[in-house]
DNA sequence: GGGCCATGACGACGATTGCCGATGTCGCAC
DNA sequence: GTGCGACATCGGCAATCGTCGTCATGGCCC
């Protein structure tokens, strides 16, 4: 490998120089500059990231700790972070903890070591420990989660008003005998998208009886599973709100087994927008996420915090948005 | 942050007796050790990864450079990828090119820059620019790409094998006039699926007209299209084999809304196995890819080529397989 | 001679590691 | 029993990795 100090005698100047020109820390003489610029091409030499960072004492790398990648929400938020990261010149490190306290606190371990600039954190509970112990010591970015300290910063979604804006649509079509899908109690985002839609349907003097909500766990099986037990206990509903896309989309499959025809027979409501909401039949009606500004934010909070590291916290909330497609109907 | 040398200091040894107890890369007195390991939980230190790197000249990171990490099949990849990276002591830096050969590029220079050990490629086109002025200085693993080229090894899929396999089963059902879906032709992975598929049909004596065969472009949307074409310009096929998953979804899609019945009137065959496939209805039937294989295998690869850097470079090829689901039905 | 300009020399940054010195142990010869 | 050298054990010093910022220096002009 080629390193500054072969620049340096290939030019005829000094290491500084070299890095003074690459850096564009002070001036140099035109005519000096060109030759270091020169011999840099002819070299091909590259600067020692390693070294630099050792030096500089930052090493223009975020941390990205989340669930699961292979999940297409965390994939999209993990590129679109990527990607505005890399414009600013940040670089990722991804890691997987599968929610896991014990793979969170390795990997943060590991992150700190590795001396990240800052972090950006999907948790899947709240693992107060880990936080406490080794967040502090780094810029982080929380996303869809909150937490008392100084240098985090969040990034939320509204799931209530996600799961009013479905509320109100349903009850808009008319329909007053609904069932809900919920994903798991202990998330934080599902309780909170039923509690707006149960805001909606309350507003327009609609009760929901504990026998149409059916608890599921955010998959695909578990939606279908959850529609077979609603079916059962609650036969005349017209609508169903899914706490999210995967799982409305294993309910669709439910009812199209038992005969029942969506939209027409009863119209169904998803949650995230997943890409795959409009490859199932009908293209499923839902309320979007907004994922690119996930990512775009939490690293514009990042970066603004590292220009600023002892700014007052702060927590950006951003709003779903219903997309409607064609899993709804106007009851009969 | 603590250094090394508080660490020294707090226990009343030198650094190097610090390092060599974190290290056991020597003896160390037992009571020694234990004062040392004492002032380092005391004093909460843990090593400078960057200092490390820059004094060992390994830096325990690879780079994956893939098309879009939002795409469920690369975003699956570059999970079992870290997993299997972790286990090793290695962390992954992701990059998302697009397949662009300009972001390519760059993207490598930073992973250069960074000191990389290995790099894992998944490009999306062969850009042989990129690979000859920079792979060769640093291991590198292919996915599903091969080069000349030293200190390159590659992991392929069995395209042709898996087309093979669709082709087979379908004609085992007894379809003799079957549609086809293409992907990109300047892909590597459609063609090669394409030829195994036609290679099956060939050794039944069936012949595929080019009537039968509609190119797309690996998308849902395109999917749909495709199969709209092929509906009119080969109105009496019984089956059709989508070169992926994604496509086969579209066409379900087209044919559900023209009232054609899946598997009854057509059968359909995807490929790669998303997770996906079994959301569909009827859940589709499809070649595999071995994702998990792939990711693992591509990081065993470039593991034991960093611990051989001069072993003769390797191809590692993955066999698909059929995953019967319901989608298909033999001919009526 | 003071001030300015362009550049060079040099010491961190934090960890690892080769080399050397100090101390302790043992065996052997007288 | 004593003295001495060979050898093992343990720990410290200092060089090193590549880069960057600070201080120093030499030349030049007014």
């Amino acid at each position: 490998m080629t390193t500054i100090a072969d620049v340096a005698r290939h030019a005829g100047v000094s290491v500084a120089t070299v890095s003074h020109v690459m850096n564009h820390t002070r001036h140099v003489e035109p005519e000096t500059a060109e030759r270091v610029r020169a011999a840099i091409t002819a070299l091909r030499y590259s600067p020692n990231s390693v070294a630099r960072s050792l030096r500089r004492g930052e090493t223009k790398t975020i941390g990205l700790l989340l669930p699961d990648n292979s999940n297409p929400f965390f994939a999209s938020v993990a590129r679109q972070i990527e990607d505005a990261g890399f414009v600013s010149g940040y670089t990722v490190i991804l890691c997987n903890s599968d929610g896991n306290a014990e793979k969170e606190e390795r990997y943060l371990s590991v992150l700190m070591a590795k001396q990240i600039d800052g972090l950006i954190f999907a948790g899947s509970s709240d693992h107060a420990r880990v936080f406490a112990r080794l967040l502090p010591s780094v810029p982080a970015v929380l996303l869809d989660r909150e937490i008392q300290s100084v240098n985090v910063d969040s990034v939320l979604v509204d799931h209530d008003h996600g799961g009013y804006l479905a509320g109100k649509y349903l009850v808009g079509l008319g329909h007053r005998t609904i069932g809900v899908i919920g994903g798991p109690r202990d998330s934080s985002s599902s309780p909170a998208r039923l509690r707006g839609f149960v805001r909606a349907l309350g507003e327009a003097g609609i009760e929901l009886p504990p026998s149409s909500i059916v608890d599921s766990d955010y998959h695909f099986a578990g939606g279908r599973l959850a529609m077979e037990q609603l079916m059962a206990q609650a036969p005349d509903i017209t609508a169903v709100f899914a706490c999210n896309d995967l799982m409305a989309m294993g309910a669709i499959t439910a009812l199209r087994s038992h005969g029942s025809r969506v939209p027409d027979d009863i119209s169904m409501v998803g949650f995230d927008d997943i890409p795959y909401a409009v490859t199932t039949w009908p293209p499923l009606t839902t309320i979007a996420q907004p994922v690119e500004k996930i990512g775009t934010r939490a690293v514009s909070l990042l970066l603004e915090r590292l220009g600023e590291p002892e700014a007052p916290s702060r927590r950006e909330v951003l709003a779903p948005v219903l997309i409607e497609r064609e899993s709804c109907a106007a009851r009969r």
